[in-house]
DNA sequence: TTGAAAGCGCTAACAA
DNA sequence: TTGTTAGCGCTTTCAA
């Protein structure tokens, strides 16, 4: 900035302002001013800006990696949500960083200034850091169940309301040994399991056994667990899975046993991922809206850092009937 | 920081140095240091940080979008490579910026400070920019195929060989009218293209009419498009596709058309994302490595950031051959 | 309409 | 081992 000055024969904060689109600043020495900071290839150095002004236009988008266990993020939603994340943000002028840092350390992603707030995908295991960063004033939004009592914002779909039409739809179709497949230790999978239990109640029924996965992301691990199920003897007839990723697993494991989807054994998804309505057969799913998911996020977050206290947000789901059901 | 001075009684180059864990400083300092930053949850300022030492460790990860025509990161194969550069750049101490800035504005991050590089996903159809970016020295590695003569580094497949060894793969399982999805107006695809016709060139045979699609992302329009193409007659018995959800579109379309995969047609895809084994049937694909391409990306970035030159860099692809080429 | 000067939060000579 | 001081690149009073 100080060789565009001493070209244009001004000051600096006559080339600040100029750049700035300040009002009272000549037109001429505004456009020469332009002019030069276009040929020498000038922007604003950021980082400067930002200290000067305390301004920040970079919002964090976090991932938690498990250090322990680190895994690459492969689920196909979480991936969409990210994409449709990186519109949100750019669309509103912010910046998006994209981060792998473990919950426990998000506050200093703020403290340091490096972003004005946080968007967490996922709760996982680690309410406590989250709850933790709230009450110290982080601007952080989360994607996941509101759990009662949690002390940040949750931005989610009504999982219990999912697994409850999921599990109505197989019933009514006539099935009576559904199987369960989540991880129940996290929060959004035991509201739906939730759900698939008043299911079963609704209609005066009692649940069959079902599975419970610690891991979702390893589609060749979740089909042998779920061909183990089947090979083990046990008579089912239906499957309502936490994830369209599971469910892929799951038809695939069925059809390995040598038995038919939806004939012998009907599927529900969850999600409903792009992909979904081209599988074979179709797959019958719970739709997360992912587009006003990531709007929601964002505009909470938005709200945040304007000082403003957000409430969480539970955003309708819809079951997508398709073939894998058997309806 | 000045508050930690104060309270610890020291000046704030002290802190500083107890923080950065400078050698030369009393254990008792340090510790009372650390200390006291931890219970007010201090963190340095990253953005002072970098101004003062002129350090970065911040790189941008660009999808380019269209101003004029919009359209969300929908590409699971671009999508997965995001979630890895994530991973590979945090393993490395880097923050990751994805951002959604037009080709011609990459160069900003860089001048503006916000990023030490910029890894763009794909070329699309503004090499013009990309060349520009890199005569200008901005650290600058690019996803894609590297075009002759061409004046930044790219890190890509074997794009060629991948669309011979489908090819091939389709007419050595007796298949004469296969057809070729794609879109050839981008390099990738065009490369692919030449693999496609070299295979048919090697048996002494004749291409057949090939469908060039320039929308690769909206699987319905895809489908509708490989329809409208068997619905005209043409004879075909096998499609090469450039990507496996291209290929997800064209089984589609083959299946509502009243015909087989892959007994009637067979169909191969590229890019082997987690999905194409668990398909039905289970899609034979061209894999592109992906964790490989993304260190290859992010090591080549750091070796221009170091000011060393890099040249392109050519992967070897690897066709990965499933039920639904028939083989 | 413009300039001079202070200072954002930090680090790194140079001194002590 | 620690403090003093200058200055990274920028914006913004306050004066002119």
């Amino acid at each position: 900035m100080v060789d565009i000055a001493r070209l244009a024969g001004v000051s600096v904060a006559t080339v600040s302002r100029a750049l700035n689109g300040h009002p009272e600043i000549s037109v001429a020495t505004r456009e020469r001013i332009a002019e030069l900071a276009r040929s020498l290839n000038y922007t604003v150095n950021a980082g400067a800006k930002n200290l000067r002004t305390k301004g920040n236009r970079t919002v964090a988008v976090v991932v938690p990696r498990d250090p322990a266990a680190p895994q690459p993020i492969s689920d196909p939603f979480l991936l969409a949500m990210i994409g449709r994340l990186a519109d949100a943000l750019t669309s509103r002028g912010y910046d998006m960083l994209l981060s792998r840092t473990p919950a426990d350390q998000i506050a200093a992603l703020h403290a340091s200034g490096t972003a004005v707030g946080i968007v967490q995908l996922g709760q996982w295991h680690d309410t406590g850091s989250l709850e933790a960063a709230a009450r110290a004033g982080v601007p952080l939004v989360v994607w996941g169940a509101p759990l009662p009592g949690i002390g940040y914002c949750c931005v989610g779909c009504d999982n219990r309301e999912g697994g409850r039409l999921a599990t109505l739809h197989l019933l009514d179709q006539g099935r009576r040994h559904i199987a369960f497949i989540g991880d129940r230790s996290t929060p959004e999978p035991a509201e739906r399991w939730q759900g698939y239990r008043e299911a079963h109640e609704a209609r005066g029924l009692v649940p069959a056994p079902s599975l419970h996965l610690t891991e979702t992301t390893d589609l060749a691990h979740t089909r042998a667990t779920v061909q183990a199920l089947l090979d083990g003897g046990a008579p089912i007839d239906g499957i309502v899975c936490c994830s369209d990723i599971l469910a892929i697993a799951a038809m695939s494991a069925v059809r390995a046993h040598g038995l038919r989807v939806p004939e012998d054994v009907a599927v529900t998804g969850y999600d409903d991922i792009s992909w979904a309505s081209h599988a074979e057969p179709p797959l019958t799913t719970v739709r997360q809206p992912i587009e006003p998911a990531a709007d929601a996020l964002v505009a909470a977050l938005m709200q945040q850092a304007a000082g403003e206290s957000t409430a969480s947000v539970v955003l309708p789901v819809e079951l997508v009937v398709r073939r894998s059901s058997g309806a």
